[in-house]
DNA sequence: AAACAAATTTACATCGTTGTAAATTACACT
DNA sequence: AGTGTAATTTACAACGATGTAAATTTGTTT
């Protein structure tokens, strides 16, 4: 009883049809439970759909409706605790509006970013919600393509596109508070990675020097530490170097959760302790945070909501919405863990 | 000079035909590079493709081809540390092979995972890779479907399809005689999983059993931790619950990552050194591993191998090969780290 | 220059479904 | 019973590409 008997090719609607005595159209009514199909119709058909096997054929049926009922992620890698929520939560909220999720993985690669957005071929999604990591404004802006685009993340996007982005400057913000409300005077950025133009990175940079000014506590460039590139082990050695030259620090803020956990690491190797010596926030909650000794405050953008909205504003397009990029702030929070205490429970600096 | 002129439809082949004066074959043969094509024609047709911004249309293609160039990878769930790196793996080794990857999440949930076999449409992908959390080997063998399916991980499987998986039984081996080999003689199993009818448990349990008895050592089956979930939580409660009970043990063989990170958490709780008193070894060798207090030891399993001979193996059945399952075993290795030190470096426990 | 073979190009049917609009049937009301 | 209207069902032409096999052009050989 399966779908094809030995060697035969595929049930089509047409065999359907004729098994049961109607027109292919009819066998397409019940196939997509149109109401006005009278029972005894609906039941005879069903029945030669049931005994044929008949599968709808998705390939032919998007052909004719010109709609594929799949959106693209594109992301850096997906082998990234950040980024395999994300993908998860998109996944989620695209199943429940009956979308498939084709996973694009761009490797942070400039010349692949630009290739989702180019679209070389036509038909194989309806739309793409894209988190590019270095692609610039100013690449985007050359390309027009009809598909719907949802832009993720920090990187400045051109007007043109829908974004979704957590406020981060307010939130660089945010945790910068959380330290000084902890005691700490002197609090150090890392890091600053060399060769990102993303933009995100600034953003953070501005709400932490702005978090600091308020507090009345002056800005010392040499606490903005200076990374290499994105591993780990290249933060590790900014925070060594940092505290081989002399440079003193109660507070650090990281720019993603991997560089605070490599930090963590450096620290206990350094024998100073976290967070009574120095106080660590990460940046975005993911599983490392939770896993880390001590585990670790992280700033915690809402990947729900920013999954659901990103999906919500895609399908919106999808159907036809038209005029200029809408820009949504999503909401984050920061998660209170070890390594920078909730401020009640703080002790002060040892050193 | 985009897809569309202002609201007029997409450009087809047939309009590139027209435009450069040739039939719509030769169009065809052109932007599939075709090799019996006069340089005149093909220049002038790519003139009219660049011209008209001319895309193909996927979709169409696929009709008439039968094929998608897709395949489905169908796992539990992404956001988890082995599996987002798995997914990340065979996104890699299809990308490489000009494939596209759909991923469908099954959340461990049975009837998902029937469902991604069920096929109840056709057309959508050309093969699936599935990682069963829940189905069993009987379950499978009812469904009978003609889209090629390569199946991972540690489930017993119909032996009608190809699998591939490490030698569960063999690495839990190795791994117990590395705990024996820094001197440890009491070694606990964390943990067998209420409901977990997947059979990886059953493999591993069986590898630390035979690893017990070759090194003549006896079997204490309290030393089999039960758990009552996946979680964390429930992990820390089963290691927790056999200290209180005053079991000992010096070594202590984890399920996956998840469990031995969770368990790491809390002997640090209980004031219990790693791998001093207790040496902690893991499984999946994921990023958790490597971010952990004391860093994680862990079975490794050759995910790159993995990735690219489920891609080939699926390939090679899509393109028709037929035959009986084949039957792979994946390579590992141990890969050690702090939380059970090489042999040499090893501390005879203080306790 | 004719004849034949090989290399290009073309015409046309086809993939399997759904949209449109026309044809039919069923039903209600004089 | 006859007519008008609404509810079903159907016929047929798309959707946009590629495969097949035939038609044409080109090139070679005698």
């Amino acid at each position: 009883m399966s779908g094809t008997v030995n060697g035969s090719r595929r049930v089509r609607l047409v065999d359907v049809a004729r098994h049961a005595g109607v027109s292919t159209k009819t066998v397409s009514n019940v196939v997509h439970n149109y109401e006005h199909v009278t029972p005894d119709m609906r039941s005879k058909v069903q029945k030669s759909i049931r005994e044929l096997g008949y599968k709808p054929n998705l390939t032919a049926r998007r052909l004719v409706t010109g709609k594929t009922s799949m959106i693209a992620l594109a992301i850096p890698e997906t082998n990234h605790p950040y980024f395999s929520s994300l993908a998860d939560a998109i996944v989620k909220a695209a199943v429940d509006r009956d979308y498939r999720v084709l996973i694009e993985q761009t490797d942070g690669d400039s010349e692949k970013e630009l290739d989702v957005l180019r679209d070389r071929e036509a038909g194989l999604v309806d739309g793409v919600i894209f988190q590019p990591a270095k692609v610039t404004s100013l690449d985007l802006a050359e390309i027009q393509e009809d598909t719907p685009v949802v832009m993720l993340g920090e990187a400045a996007s051109p007007i043109a596109f829908d974004h979704i982005m957590i406020d981060n400057s307010a939130a660089a913000e945010v945790a910068v508070k959380h330290l000084i409300g902890l005691g700490r005077k002197r609090i150090a950025f890392l890091g600053d990675v060399r060769g990102d133009n993303a933009g995100a990175t600034k953003k953070r940079l501005a709400g932490y020097q702005k978090g600091l000014e308020d507090a009345g506590l002056s800005v010392d460039t040499s606490l903005v530490l200076q990374v290499e590139s994105f591993s780990p082990e290249s933060a590790k050695v900014a925070v060594q170097e940092a505290i081989r030259s002399g440079i003193e620090f109660e507070g650090l803020l990281c720019r993603d959760d991997r560089f605070a956990v490599a930090a963590l690491q450096l620290l206990r190797d350094e024998g100073i302790s976290t967070p009574e010596q120095i106080a660590v926030i990460g940046w975005d909650d993911t599983v490392l945070a939770r896993y880390s000794y001590p585990t670790l405050t992280s700033v915690s953008p809402n990947i729900q909501a920013i999954a659901t909205e990103a999906v919500q504003m895609l399908i919106e397009r999808i159907e036809g919405l038209t005029g200029s990029g809408r820009h949504v702030l999503a909401p984050y929070n920061l998660h209170i863990r070890e390594s920078a205490p909730a401020v009640k429970a703080a002790s002060a600096p040892k050193n």
